[in-house]
DNA sequence: TTGTTCGTACGAAAGAATTACTAGCTTTGA
DNA sequence: TCAAAGCTAGTAATTCTTTCGTACGAACAA
């Protein structure tokens, strides 16, 4: 049953499920379930239930022509990271992205790569 | 009853609190719920709860020497958002700060000032 | 065809997080 | 001095999240 009248906000476990299809594309729950086991305990019933948890939500849309149901998201990739970027500068940094970064470089956090990657970010969004 | 010997973690509304306690430094829960009432609805009990909640979590420290107990945060604040940053940047990010950045600059999310004081932190960096 | 494997659905329960009521003690002001 | 107001503690209801067992149909191989 559909359920899309609430908030989307995908729990902790729901995000580890997403960055499997962020990564791998669409997906079927073994896939989902065998990426997961490299990582931590899972278990497919479990991995299983959350997705169609997911579908209910609105967070993932499946395609049920296959028995195996595939499985993709419902918004793009992008979109969602930044709503979640959003609410996490906001509830941590009082909605400024730079202080953000000021915490992320003041700490050794970033890496010099990432750093140079920044730095060149800037330097092309100057034109 | 003290209970440090798990993750700390504050919950989304653990993290409310921190906002005001960081801002106000160490409160009464009443300073607390007065400053949360402007933001959303708030319940003194429910504050008060949370707080105790935290207290015992580890999250906040306690003066309790007068009635009006005062709270303290039990980590520095820099520390917390640290760790806060970490866990985040793990699970959207795929634990690369830089990707977290260029979806930030990719997406209007940063204001121009941002955007300036950023670079300026990266130049003072390189020396 | 028939048993084994693989897939979905359903259900339930254990665990966390959130919310709020009430009791009972302390302070304060009339 | 006594009632009103403020404070903490304890309790509990509720909702959200996580976890997993079991049933049952479909696919597949011997």
């Amino acid at each position: 049953m559909e359920n899309q009248n609430k908030r989307v906000e995908p729990t902790k476990a729901e995000l580890e499920i997403l960055q499997v299809i962020w990564e791998k594309g669409p997906s079927t729950v073994r896939t989902v379930n065998d990426e997961l086991a490299k990582v931590k305990d899972a278990n497919y019933s479990t991995t299983l239930k959350f997705m169609q948890i997911m579908a209910d939500k609105g967070i993932l849309k499946r395609d049920e022509s296959q028995m195996k149901h595939v499985y993709r998201v419902a918004e793009e990739e992008d979109k969602t990271k930044d709503h979640l970027l959003d609410r996490f500068i906001d509830t941590v940094f009082q909605g400024s992205a730079g202080k953000m970064v000021m915490q992320l470089l003041g700490n050794k956090k970033a890496t010099k790569d990432d750093l140079d990657s920044i730095r060149k970010m800037l330097d092309d969004m100057e034109k």
